[in-house]
DNA sequence: GTATCATTCAAACGTTCGTTTTAATGTCAA
DNA sequence: TTGACATTAAAACGAACGTTTGAATGATAC
Protein backbone atom coordinates (compact mmCIF):
# COMPACT_ATOMS: atom_id res chain seq x y z
CA UNK A 1 0.00 0.00 0.00
CA UNK A 2 0.89 3.16 -0.64
CA UNK A 3 -1.02 5.07 1.87
CA UNK A 4 1.70 4.49 4.21
CA UNK A 5 2.91 8.05 4.53
CA UNK A 6 -0.10 9.21 6.60
CA UNK A 7 1.37 9.31 9.83
CA UNK A 8 3.73 12.16 9.60
CA UNK A 9 1.06 13.32 6.73
CA UNK A 10 3.76 15.67 5.00
CA UNK A 11 5.52 17.56 8.02
CA UNK A 12 9.11 18.30 6.09
CA UNK A 13 6.22 19.79 3.21
CA UNK A 14 4.78 21.88 5.69
CA UNK A 15 7.99 22.90 7.08
CA UNK A 16 9.00 23.82 4.03
CA UNK A 17 6.30 25.81 3.13
CA UNK A 18 6.40 27.63 6.22
CA UNK A 19 10.01 28.47 6.08
CA UNK A 20 9.99 29.06 2.19
CA UNK A 21 6.67 31.48 3.00
CA UNK A 22 8.88 33.94 5.54
CA UNK A 23 11.95 33.84 3.56
CA UNK A 24 10.05 34.67 -0.09
CA UNK A 25 8.71 37.39 1.97
CA UNK A 26 11.64 38.86 3.73
CA UNK A 27 14.50 38.23 0.92
CA UNK A 28 12.68 37.60 -2.66
CA UNK A 29 12.80 34.12 -4.44
CA UNK A 30 16.36 34.49 -5.86
CA UNK A 31 17.08 35.88 -2.85
CA UNK A 32 16.55 32.94 -1.21
CA UNK A 33 19.39 30.54 -1.47
CA UNK A 34 17.92 26.39 -0.68
CA UNK A 35 20.50 26.30 1.86
CA UNK A 36 19.04 29.30 4.08
CA UNK A 37 15.70 27.70 3.54
CA UNK A 38 16.20 24.23 4.41
CA UNK A 39 18.28 25.11 7.08
CA UNK A 40 15.62 27.90 8.34
CA UNK A 41 13.19 24.85 7.97
CA UNK A 42 14.84 22.25 9.80
CA UNK A 43 15.27 19.60 7.13
CA UNK A 44 17.73 18.44 4.78
CA UNK A 45 18.91 20.20 1.60
CA UNK A 46 17.89 17.90 -0.87
CA UNK A 47 14.56 18.10 0.41
CA UNK A 48 13.12 19.78 -1.56
CA UNK A 49 13.84 18.43 -4.52
CA UNK A 50 12.40 15.71 -3.26
CA UNK A 51 8.99 16.97 -2.25
CA UNK A 52 8.71 19.56 -4.36
CA UNK A 53 11.02 18.47 -7.65
CA UNK A 54 12.30 21.78 -7.91
CA UNK A 55 12.25 25.70 -6.52
CA UNK A 56 10.45 27.17 -8.65
CA UNK A 57 7.78 24.04 -8.24
CA UNK A 58 8.05 24.99 -4.70
CA UNK A 59 7.20 28.81 -5.30
CA UNK A 60 4.05 27.60 -6.47
CA UNK A 61 3.13 25.67 -4.18
CA UNK A 62 3.66 28.45 -1.70
CA UNK A 63 1.45 30.62 -3.63
CA UNK A 64 -1.09 27.83 -3.92
CA UNK A 65 -1.36 26.52 -0.84
CA UNK A 66 -2.57 29.80 0.72
CA UNK A 67 -4.37 31.38 -2.71
CA UNK A 68 -6.72 29.11 -3.31
CA UNK A 69 -8.88 28.47 -0.03
CA UNK A 70 -8.57 32.47 0.16
CA UNK A 71 -10.45 33.01 -3.72
CA UNK A 72 -12.74 30.32 -2.70
CA UNK A 73 -14.12 31.84 0.24
CA UNK A 74 -14.22 35.07 -2.15
CA UNK A 75 -16.19 33.37 -4.27
CA UNK A 76 -18.31 31.66 -1.60
CA UNK A 77 -18.99 35.25 0.39
CA UNK A 78 -19.85 36.57 -3.13
CA UNK A 79 -22.81 34.03 -3.10
CA UNK A 80 -23.97 34.15 0.15
CA UNK A 81 -24.19 37.98 -0.88
CA UNK A 82 -26.01 37.03 -4.03
CA UNK A 83 -28.32 34.41 -1.93
CA UNK A 84 -29.45 36.94 0.39
CA UNK A 85 -30.25 39.21 -2.49
CA UNK A 86 -32.78 37.08 -4.18
CA UNK A 87 -31.72 38.29 -7.45
CA UNK A 88 -31.22 42.34 -6.47
CA UNK A 89 -28.01 43.70 -7.52
CA UNK A 90 -25.61 44.18 -4.89
CA UNK A 91 -24.51 47.43 -3.45
CA UNK A 92 -21.22 48.49 -4.99
CA UNK A 93 -19.42 48.49 -1.56
CA UNK A 94 -20.60 45.66 -0.21
CA UNK A 95 -19.07 43.60 -3.31
CA UNK A 96 -15.87 45.56 -2.42
CA UNK A 97 -15.67 44.22 1.39
CA UNK A 98 -16.81 40.85 0.20
CA UNK A 99 -13.38 40.77 -1.78
CA UNK A 100 -10.61 42.78 0.55
CA UNK A 101 -12.22 40.69 3.76
CA UNK A 102 -10.18 37.40 2.85
CA UNK A 103 -7.13 39.49 2.49
CA UNK A 104 -7.17 41.45 5.70
CA UNK A 105 -8.00 38.55 7.59
CA UNK A 106 -5.31 36.73 6.48
CA UNK A 107 -3.02 39.88 7.83
CA UNK A 108 -4.80 39.30 11.02
CA UNK A 109 -3.26 35.82 11.65
CA UNK A 110 0.14 37.39 12.54
CA UNK A 111 1.18 33.97 14.38
CA UNK A 112 0.56 31.77 11.55
CA UNK A 113 2.46 33.04 8.19
CA UNK A 114 -0.80 34.78 6.66
CA UNK A 115 0.87 38.05 7.04
CA UNK A 116 4.24 37.47 5.87
CA UNK A 117 1.93 35.66 2.36
CA UNK A 118 0.11 38.63 1.83
CA UNK A 119 3.23 41.31 1.73
CA UNK A 120 4.54 38.37 -0.84
CA UNK A 121 1.33 38.16 -3.03
CA UNK A 122 1.40 41.90 -3.20
CA UNK A 123 4.45 41.90 -4.66
CA UNK A 124 3.62 39.10 -7.16
CA UNK A 125 1.10 40.70 -9.50
CA UNK A 126 4.53 43.19 -10.47
CA UNK A 127 6.80 40.25 -10.32
CA UNK A 128 10.09 40.51 -13.30
CA UNK A 129 9.39 36.79 -13.58
CA UNK A 130 6.34 36.34 -16.07
CA UNK A 131 5.58 33.05 -15.10
CA UNK A 132 5.15 33.94 -11.51
CA UNK A 133 2.82 36.65 -13.29
CA UNK A 134 0.96 34.23 -15.08
CA UNK A 135 0.59 31.85 -12.15
CA UNK A 136 -1.11 34.53 -10.11
CA UNK A 137 -2.75 35.35 -12.64
CA UNK A 138 -4.30 32.01 -13.40
CA UNK A 139 -5.09 31.38 -9.88
CA UNK A 140 -7.30 34.68 -9.72
CA UNK A 141 -8.75 34.04 -12.81
CA UNK A 142 -12.68 32.44 -11.84
CA UNK A 143 -12.73 34.52 -8.76
CA UNK A 144 -12.09 37.74 -10.79
CA UNK A 145 -14.96 36.87 -13.32
CA UNK A 146 -17.30 36.29 -10.54
CA UNK A 147 -16.84 39.70 -8.86
CA UNK A 148 -16.54 41.25 -12.26
CA UNK A 149 -19.77 40.20 -12.94
CA UNK A 150 -20.85 41.17 -9.72
CA UNK A 151 -19.68 44.58 -10.31
CA UNK A 152 -21.51 45.16 -13.46
CA UNK A 153 -24.92 43.87 -12.51
CA UNK A 154 -24.46 46.84 -9.65
CA UNK A 155 -22.89 49.12 -12.29
CA UNK A 156 -24.98 48.69 -15.46
CA UNK A 157 -24.62 52.13 -16.24
CA UNK A 158 -20.31 52.22 -15.94
CA UNK A 159 -19.26 51.30 -19.56
CA UNK A 160 -17.31 48.06 -19.65
CA UNK A 161 -14.15 49.36 -20.12
CA UNK A 162 -13.95 51.79 -17.75
CA UNK A 163 -14.97 49.05 -15.25
CA UNK A 164 -12.36 46.83 -16.23
CA UNK A 165 -9.55 49.84 -15.17
CA UNK A 166 -11.44 50.99 -12.23
CA UNK A 167 -11.14 46.97 -11.03
CA UNK A 168 -7.42 47.39 -12.22
CA UNK A 169 -6.93 50.56 -9.87
CA UNK A 170 -8.94 48.94 -6.83
CA UNK A 171 -6.75 45.66 -7.20
CA UNK A 172 -3.92 47.99 -7.12
CA UNK A 173 -4.86 49.73 -4.29
CA UNK A 174 -5.40 46.46 -2.46
CA UNK A 175 -2.23 44.47 -3.28
CA UNK A 176 -0.20 47.68 -2.73
CA UNK A 177 -1.48 48.24 0.50
CA UNK A 178 -0.61 45.08 1.55
CA UNK A 179 2.26 44.52 0.47
CA UNK A 180 3.83 47.78 1.50
CA UNK A 181 2.77 47.85 4.63
CA UNK A 182 5.71 49.71 6.10
CA UNK A 183 6.02 52.80 3.00
CA UNK A 184 2.96 54.26 4.83
CA UNK A 185 5.98 56.05 7.41
CA UNK A 186 7.57 57.57 3.98
CA UNK A 187 4.34 59.66 4.07
CA UNK A 188 3.64 59.97 7.55
CA UNK A 189 6.69 61.56 9.44
CA UNK A 190 8.35 58.56 10.13
CA UNK A 191 6.09 56.63 12.97
CA UNK A 192 5.38 53.31 12.05
CA UNK A 193 1.90 53.09 13.05
CA UNK A 194 1.66 51.74 16.42
CA UNK A 195 0.87 47.62 15.38
CA UNK A 196 -2.01 48.07 12.76
CA UNK A 197 -4.66 47.03 12.99
CA UNK A 198 -6.62 45.01 10.17
CA UNK A 199 -10.11 45.94 10.78
CA UNK A 200 -9.14 49.17 10.96
CA UNK A 201 -7.64 49.03 7.52
CA UNK A 202 -10.32 47.56 5.87
CA UNK A 203 -12.64 50.84 7.64
CA UNK A 204 -10.13 53.23 5.42
CA UNK A 205 -9.70 50.92 2.27
CA UNK A 206 -13.31 50.21 1.70
CA UNK A 207 -14.80 54.11 1.60
CA UNK A 208 -11.68 54.79 -0.35
CA UNK A 209 -12.06 52.25 -3.37
CA UNK A 210 -16.29 52.27 -3.31
CA UNK A 211 -15.78 56.08 -3.90
CA UNK A 212 -12.94 55.65 -6.70
CA UNK A 213 -15.32 52.85 -8.26
CA UNK A 214 -18.34 55.44 -8.03
CA UNK A 215 -16.22 58.57 -9.42
CA UNK A 216 -17.82 60.50 -11.84
CA UNK A 217 -16.45 59.45 -15.84
CA UNK A 218 -13.46 61.19 -17.56
CA UNK A 219 -14.05 63.39 -19.65
CA UNK A 220 -12.81 61.52 -23.40
CA UNK A 221 -12.88 58.39 -22.12
CA UNK A 222 -15.47 55.62 -22.27
CA UNK A 223 -17.36 53.85 -25.21
CA UNK A 224 -19.51 56.46 -25.97
CA UNK A 225 -18.12 59.98 -27.06
CA UNK A 226 -20.14 62.89 -25.53
CA UNK A 227 -19.03 66.16 -26.12
CA UNK B 1 44.23 68.14 -15.81
CA UNK B 2 41.23 66.65 -15.32
CA UNK B 3 38.34 68.04 -17.03
CA UNK B 4 39.29 65.53 -19.46
CA UNK B 5 36.94 63.68 -19.75
CA UNK B 6 34.42 66.06 -21.69
CA UNK B 7 35.32 64.52 -25.14
CA UNK B 8 33.33 61.62 -24.56
CA UNK B 9 31.39 62.35 -21.49
CA UNK B 10 30.63 58.91 -19.71
CA UNK B 11 29.64 57.63 -22.73
CA UNK B 12 30.01 54.17 -20.93
CA UNK B 13 28.15 55.22 -17.83
CA UNK B 14 25.25 56.22 -20.03
CA UNK B 15 25.30 52.68 -21.62
CA UNK B 16 25.77 50.45 -18.42
CA UNK B 17 22.89 53.10 -16.95
CA UNK B 18 20.21 52.14 -20.05
CA UNK B 19 21.27 48.50 -20.23
CA UNK B 20 20.90 48.02 -16.62
CA UNK B 21 17.40 50.11 -16.23
CA UNK B 22 16.08 47.89 -19.41
CA UNK B 23 17.51 44.75 -17.32
CA UNK B 24 16.92 45.37 -14.14
CA UNK B 25 12.99 45.91 -15.14
CA UNK B 26 12.69 42.58 -17.20
CA UNK B 27 14.66 40.60 -14.63
CA UNK B 28 14.96 41.58 -11.42
CA UNK B 29 18.03 43.20 -9.56
CA UNK B 30 19.60 39.62 -8.49
CA UNK B 31 18.28 38.01 -11.94
CA UNK B 32 20.50 40.89 -13.99
CA UNK B 33 23.77 39.29 -14.07
CA UNK B 34 27.00 41.71 -14.60
CA UNK B 35 27.76 39.48 -17.24
CA UNK B 36 24.61 40.03 -19.35
CA UNK B 37 24.16 43.74 -18.39
CA UNK B 38 27.67 44.18 -19.78
CA UNK B 39 27.27 42.36 -23.03
CA UNK B 40 23.74 44.20 -23.42
CA UNK B 41 25.72 47.61 -22.96
CA UNK B 42 28.41 46.87 -25.19
CA UNK B 43 31.51 47.43 -22.56
CA UNK B 44 33.52 45.38 -20.74
CA UNK B 45 32.90 43.14 -17.47
CA UNK B 46 34.68 45.72 -15.33
CA UNK B 47 33.61 48.52 -16.37
CA UNK B 48 30.95 48.73 -13.57
CA UNK B 49 32.84 48.22 -11.16
CA UNK B 50 35.05 50.69 -12.21
CA UNK B 51 32.41 53.66 -12.97
CA UNK B 52 30.14 52.50 -10.01
CA UNK B 53 31.81 50.68 -7.89
CA UNK B 54 29.78 47.86 -7.01
CA UNK B 55 26.32 46.71 -8.40
CA UNK B 56 24.54 47.79 -5.74
CA UNK B 57 26.06 51.41 -6.28
CA UNK B 58 24.77 50.96 -9.98
CA UNK B 59 21.00 50.36 -8.69
CA UNK B 60 21.22 53.29 -6.99
CA UNK B 61 22.60 55.47 -9.86
CA UNK B 62 19.93 53.86 -11.97
CA UNK B 63 16.75 55.51 -9.65
CA UNK B 64 18.71 58.87 -9.09
CA UNK B 65 19.33 59.31 -12.53
CA UNK B 66 15.28 59.72 -13.42
CA UNK B 67 13.96 60.07 -9.85
CA UNK B 68 15.68 63.41 -8.64
CA UNK B 69 14.96 65.14 -11.84
CA UNK B 70 11.06 63.58 -11.70
CA UNK B 71 10.63 64.83 -8.45
CA UNK B 72 12.06 68.07 -8.76
CA UNK B 73 9.68 68.83 -11.74
CA UNK B 74 6.49 67.35 -8.98
CA UNK B 75 7.42 70.41 -6.60
CA UNK B 76 7.80 72.68 -9.69
CA UNK B 77 4.70 72.12 -11.25
CA UNK B 78 3.34 72.27 -7.50
CA UNK B 79 4.97 76.11 -6.80
CA UNK B 80 4.00 76.88 -10.19
CA UNK B 81 0.29 76.19 -9.06
CA UNK B 82 0.57 77.40 -6.14
CA UNK B 83 2.29 81.07 -7.51
CA UNK B 84 -0.79 81.19 -9.71
CA UNK B 85 -3.44 80.70 -6.78
CA UNK B 86 -2.22 83.66 -5.19
CA UNK B 87 -2.63 82.06 -1.38
CA UNK B 88 -5.77 80.09 -1.86
CA UNK B 89 -5.82 76.39 -1.57
CA UNK B 90 -5.44 74.56 -4.44
CA UNK B 91 -8.06 72.03 -6.00
CA UNK B 92 -7.28 68.74 -4.78
CA UNK B 93 -7.36 67.26 -8.32
CA UNK B 94 -4.96 69.61 -9.54
CA UNK B 95 -2.51 68.69 -6.86
CA UNK B 96 -3.21 64.61 -7.99
CA UNK B 97 -2.85 65.97 -11.41
CA UNK B 98 0.66 67.44 -10.81
CA UNK B 99 1.95 64.77 -9.12
CA UNK B 100 0.92 61.68 -11.39
CA UNK B 101 1.78 64.00 -14.71
CA UNK B 102 5.64 63.26 -14.71
CA UNK B 103 5.15 59.95 -14.14
CA UNK B 104 3.11 59.85 -17.35
CA UNK B 105 5.45 61.86 -19.01
CA UNK B 106 7.88 59.59 -18.47
CA UNK B 107 5.77 56.60 -19.57
CA UNK B 108 5.25 57.74 -22.66
CA UNK B 109 8.83 57.97 -23.60
CA UNK B 110 8.66 54.64 -25.35
CA UNK B 111 11.98 55.14 -27.09
CA UNK B 112 13.92 56.25 -24.24
CA UNK B 113 14.49 53.98 -21.01
CA UNK B 114 11.54 56.01 -19.75
CA UNK B 115 9.00 53.39 -19.45
CA UNK B 116 11.00 50.68 -18.11
CA UNK B 117 11.79 52.60 -15.24
CA UNK B 118 8.40 53.76 -14.50
CA UNK B 119 7.87 50.07 -14.00
CA UNK B 120 11.28 49.36 -12.12
CA UNK B 121 9.78 51.90 -9.70
CA UNK B 122 6.42 50.83 -9.07
CA UNK B 123 8.31 47.70 -8.04
CA UNK B 124 10.90 49.37 -5.76
CA UNK B 125 8.28 50.46 -3.10
CA UNK B 126 7.53 46.72 -2.24
CA UNK B 127 10.89 45.32 -3.20
CA UNK B 128 12.23 42.76 -0.72
CA UNK B 129 15.92 45.06 -0.16
CA UNK B 130 15.35 46.96 2.88
CA UNK B 131 18.14 49.22 1.71
CA UNK B 132 16.11 49.98 -2.02
CA UNK B 133 12.95 50.33 -0.27
CA UNK B 134 14.92 53.28 2.29
CA UNK B 135 16.93 54.70 -1.13
CA UNK B 136 13.04 54.94 -2.57
CA UNK B 137 11.68 56.42 0.73
CA UNK B 138 15.14 59.31 0.76
CA UNK B 139 14.39 60.01 -2.66
CA UNK B 140 10.78 60.77 -2.50
CA UNK B 141 10.95 62.19 0.99
CA UNK B 142 11.23 65.97 -0.24
CA UNK B 143 8.39 65.76 -2.90
CA UNK B 144 5.92 64.23 -0.56
CA UNK B 145 6.52 66.66 1.80
CA UNK B 146 5.39 69.25 -0.32
CA UNK B 147 2.81 67.51 -1.73
CA UNK B 148 1.26 66.51 1.63
CA UNK B 149 1.38 70.05 2.77
CA UNK B 150 -0.58 71.37 -0.12
CA UNK B 151 -3.23 68.47 0.51
CA UNK B 152 -3.46 69.65 4.13
CA UNK B 153 -3.95 73.24 3.03
CA UNK B 154 -6.58 71.87 0.20
CA UNK B 155 -7.97 69.65 2.92
CA UNK B 156 -8.44 71.10 6.39
CA UNK B 157 -11.31 69.52 7.87
CA UNK B 158 -9.65 66.24 6.61
CA UNK B 159 -7.61 64.58 9.64
CA UNK B 160 -4.09 64.23 9.86
CA UNK B 161 -3.73 60.53 9.94
CA UNK B 162 -6.55 59.80 7.19
CA UNK B 163 -4.89 62.26 5.07
CA UNK B 164 -1.84 59.99 5.47
CA UNK B 165 -3.90 56.58 4.69
CA UNK B 166 -5.22 58.22 1.91
CA UNK B 167 -2.21 59.40 0.27
CA UNK B 168 -0.71 55.56 0.74
CA UNK B 169 -3.68 54.54 -0.82
CA UNK B 170 -3.32 56.78 -3.76
CA UNK B 171 0.72 56.63 -4.46
CA UNK B 172 0.24 52.73 -4.30
CA UNK B 173 -2.69 52.85 -6.87
CA UNK B 174 -0.37 54.97 -8.87
CA UNK B 175 2.68 52.77 -8.17
CA UNK B 176 0.59 49.78 -9.22
CA UNK B 177 -1.05 51.06 -12.06
CA UNK B 178 2.50 52.07 -13.31
CA UNK B 179 4.28 48.89 -12.54
CA UNK B 180 1.08 46.32 -13.76
CA UNK B 181 0.56 47.71 -17.00
CA UNK B 182 0.30 44.25 -17.97
CA UNK B 183 -2.13 42.73 -15.31
CA UNK B 184 -5.08 44.72 -16.36
CA UNK B 185 -5.62 41.61 -19.25
CA UNK B 186 -6.02 39.55 -15.92
CA UNK B 187 -9.37 41.53 -15.12
CA UNK B 188 -10.57 42.06 -19.19
CA UNK B 189 -10.81 39.31 -20.53
CA UNK B 190 -7.49 38.79 -22.12
CA UNK B 191 -6.92 41.71 -24.68
CA UNK B 192 -3.87 43.29 -23.83
CA UNK B 193 -5.39 46.66 -24.41
CA UNK B 194 -4.79 48.06 -27.63
CA UNK B 195 -1.20 50.36 -26.99
CA UNK B 196 -2.49 52.22 -24.11
CA UNK B 197 -2.63 55.57 -23.87
CA UNK B 198 -0.56 57.76 -20.85
CA UNK B 199 -3.38 61.10 -21.52
CA UNK B 200 -5.65 58.98 -21.45
CA UNK B 201 -4.65 56.88 -18.47
CA UNK B 202 -4.28 60.11 -16.68
CA UNK B 203 -7.70 61.06 -17.18
CA UNK B 204 -8.87 57.56 -15.88
CA UNK B 205 -6.68 57.89 -12.82
CA UNK B 206 -7.34 61.44 -11.63
CA UNK B 207 -10.94 60.89 -11.26
CA UNK B 208 -10.69 57.55 -9.11
CA UNK B 209 -7.81 59.09 -6.77
CA UNK B 210 -9.71 62.50 -6.49
CA UNK B 211 -13.10 60.66 -6.00
CA UNK B 212 -10.83 58.51 -3.15
CA UNK B 213 -9.34 61.20 -1.39
CA UNK B 214 -12.75 63.04 -0.78
CA UNK B 215 -14.48 59.69 0.42
CA UNK B 216 -16.54 60.04 3.21
CA UNK B 217 -14.77 59.58 6.23
CA UNK B 218 -14.37 55.64 7.41
CA UNK B 219 -17.36 54.89 10.29
CA UNK B 220 -15.18 54.48 13.62
CA UNK B 221 -11.99 55.83 12.07
CA UNK B 222 -10.11 59.45 12.55
CA UNK B 223 -9.07 61.44 16.16
CA UNK B 224 -12.91 62.95 16.53
CA UNK B 225 -14.66 60.32 17.85
CA UNK B 226 -18.39 60.40 16.33
CA UNK B 227 -21.20 58.81 17.65
C1' DG C 1 58.78 62.35 -27.91
C1' DT C 2 57.81 61.42 -23.26
C1' DA C 3 55.30 61.15 -18.99
C1' DT C 4 50.69 61.04 -17.09
C1' DC C 5 46.43 59.69 -16.48
C1' DA C 6 41.77 57.74 -17.22
C1' DT C 7 39.85 54.00 -19.31
C1' DT C 8 39.42 49.37 -21.37
C1' DC C 9 40.48 44.65 -21.58
C1' DA C 10 41.12 39.51 -20.81
C1' DA C 11 41.69 36.47 -17.29
C1' DA C 12 41.28 34.76 -13.04
C1' DC C 13 39.73 35.03 -7.99
C1' DG C 14 37.00 32.55 -4.39
C1' DT C 15 32.19 31.83 -3.33
C1' DT C 16 27.67 30.37 -3.77
C1' DC C 17 24.08 28.67 -6.53
C1' DG C 18 20.27 24.73 -7.73
C1' DT C 19 20.47 20.15 -8.43
C1' DT C 20 21.99 15.25 -8.41
C1' DT C 21 23.88 11.20 -6.59
C1' DT C 22 24.53 7.38 -3.61
C1' DA C 23 24.17 5.52 0.73
C1' DA C 24 21.89 5.27 5.21
C1' DT C 25 17.61 5.19 7.93
C1' DG C 26 13.25 3.89 9.51
C1' DT C 27 8.68 1.72 8.80
C1' DC C 28 5.27 -1.41 7.45
C1' DA C 29 3.59 -6.01 5.13
C1' DA C 30 4.42 -10.72 4.92
C1' DT D 1 13.13 -11.78 10.26
C1' DT D 2 13.03 -10.38 5.61
C1' DG D 3 12.00 -7.59 1.56
C1' DA D 4 9.97 -3.37 -0.26
C1' DC D 5 9.42 1.29 0.00
C1' DA D 6 9.37 6.26 1.35
C1' DT D 7 12.19 9.40 3.37
C1' DT D 8 16.46 11.51 5.04
C1' DA D 9 21.37 12.29 4.96
C1' DA D 10 26.07 13.74 3.44
C1' DA D 11 28.75 14.80 -0.29
C1' DA D 12 29.68 16.20 -4.60
C1' DC D 13 28.36 18.14 -9.44
C1' DG D 14 29.14 21.80 -12.92
C1' DA D 15 27.70 26.37 -13.65
C1' DA D 16 27.19 31.03 -12.66
C1' DC D 17 27.85 34.71 -9.50
C1' DG D 18 30.18 39.69 -8.14
C1' DT D 19 34.55 41.31 -7.90
C1' DT D 20 39.63 42.00 -8.47
C1' DT D 21 43.92 42.04 -10.85
C1' DG D 22 47.55 43.62 -13.88
C1' DA D 23 48.60 44.59 -18.29
C1' DA D 24 47.26 47.06 -22.72
C1' DT D 25 45.28 51.26 -24.87
C1' DG D 26 44.83 55.90 -26.15
C1' DA D 27 44.47 60.64 -25.50
C1' DT D 28 46.40 64.90 -23.28
C1' DA D 29 50.04 68.10 -21.18
C1' DC D 30 54.61 69.30 -21.26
Amino acid sequence: MNLRAVKPPHETRVRILDAAEELFMQRGFEGTSMRLLTSKAGVNLAAVNYHFGSKDALIEAVFRRRLDPMNAERVAELERLERSAAGAPLAPEAIIRAFIAPSLAMIEDAKGGGRSFIRLLGRAYTDPSKPIRALIGTLYAPAMKRYKAAFERALPELPAEELNWRMHFMFGTLAYTLAATDTVQLIAGCKPEDRYDARLLAERLAPFLCAGLLAPLPAGAGVKKAA
